[in-house]
DNA sequence: TCGCTCATGTAATGGGTTACATGATTCA
DNA sequence: TGAATCATGTAACCCATTACATGAGCGA
């Protein structure tokens, strides 16, 4: 529901949905993403719904600029969503595994380069979780002292990154170890 | 990609929409899932590109079935796929984590009772990759001896499924212990 | 001059969920 | 008698991606 990350952004302050993305881009890109055709249409439909009102800024030697406000039913709508728990188990989906799964054992080498490959990619967004995530953090700490006690809920959520990738890097590290012995 | 885990499980042997279902829910559940609508849907499509064909089969004291048949396209459509590496980091989408996130730090109360109630969901899940899973994997292997070497790979998906569920559990309760002590 | 940032959107298509519609057999 | 299993599908809708379309300013 990118509906009420955008909400949940807004709530913060007013945004543009240029705004929007760059913030899921460094903050909830973690746990939720989308690209800005989905942010602006997704906009439009919480306008319509009257969850946010909009008003048009110019603005000097760049383009003028629509800014979204949240509005009273925008953070009903919010409080309402966060109020409601989740009470089943969320299914992921991993196409990695996918193909884990279905590989034919005699592609051995095909699979465990594509293992190795994988292993990279998530020490790179290892490495992101520990270095550029605690800087965006403090980035928006910087530019919204308020929000400070948000702040440990954010953590949380970086955190979880770190676990995940930390996990997914130790299974790639004992699937390649394991399956190298295993297959012929 | 339903298509492609479709495309898997009659690469094993020739099946109804049903059955698919059936396999998906015990082996494939883990990283991929699908309602039956759905897996209808997309065997009609795929018959359509020829990637499958069906006949029906008369059953004594059941309805008729429609069994799916894998093609030599669809077989190279499956190879094809199995062969493309993933080059980008895939992102997950997490409901729970979007709602830890923007949660309002006064609702402590009400952020703590759904991770303890998310600790139970994922705690049964993991008994589950620990007893259901292994003995399912023990089912296809008598049901069809000659996938044995299959059977380390799905060993492998299995696996992740318990590594994914330990750490999701350790981040629970971290969360649970930290987010107690720092929000007012 | 080339690519990046800022800034907005629409249209077509694809993938997936929910709801609808049907019906026999078997087991508790 | 009522629920579960077996068995098939369609239609409407929602969410998300890709492609298309535009354009100024700034720094390398």
């Amino acid at each position: 529901m990118l509906k009420f990350i955008l909400l949940g952004l807004l709530d913060y302050r007013a945004m543009t949905g240029y705004e929007l993305l760059g913030w899921i881009n460094v903050s909830t890109g973690n746990f939720w993403h989308a690209k800005l055709s989905q942010v602006y249409a997704t906009l439009k439909q919480l306008e319509g719904d009257g969850d946010v009102i909009s008003h048009v800024e110019a603005q000097e030697s760049k383009p003028d600029k629509r800014v979204y406000t949240i509005t009273e039913a925008g953070r009903a709508a919010l409080a309402d969503w966060l109020a409601t728990p989740i009470t089943e188990h969320e299914v992921k989906k991993d196409g990695l595994l996918a193909k884990v799964f279905f590989t034919s054992p005699d592609e051995k080498d095909a699979l465990l380069s594509q293992l190795r490959l994988q292993l990279k990619l998530h020490q790179d967004k290892l490495s992101e979780y520990r270095q550029e995530a605690p800087a965006a953090i403090g980035q928006m700490l910087a530019e919204q002292p308020e929000l400070a006690m948000h702040a440990y809920l954010w953590e949380a959520t970086r955190r979880f990154g770190e676990m995940y990738e930390t996990m997914y890097i130790a299974w790639l590290q004992e699937s390649i170890r394991t399956l190298s012995e295993q297959l012929p």
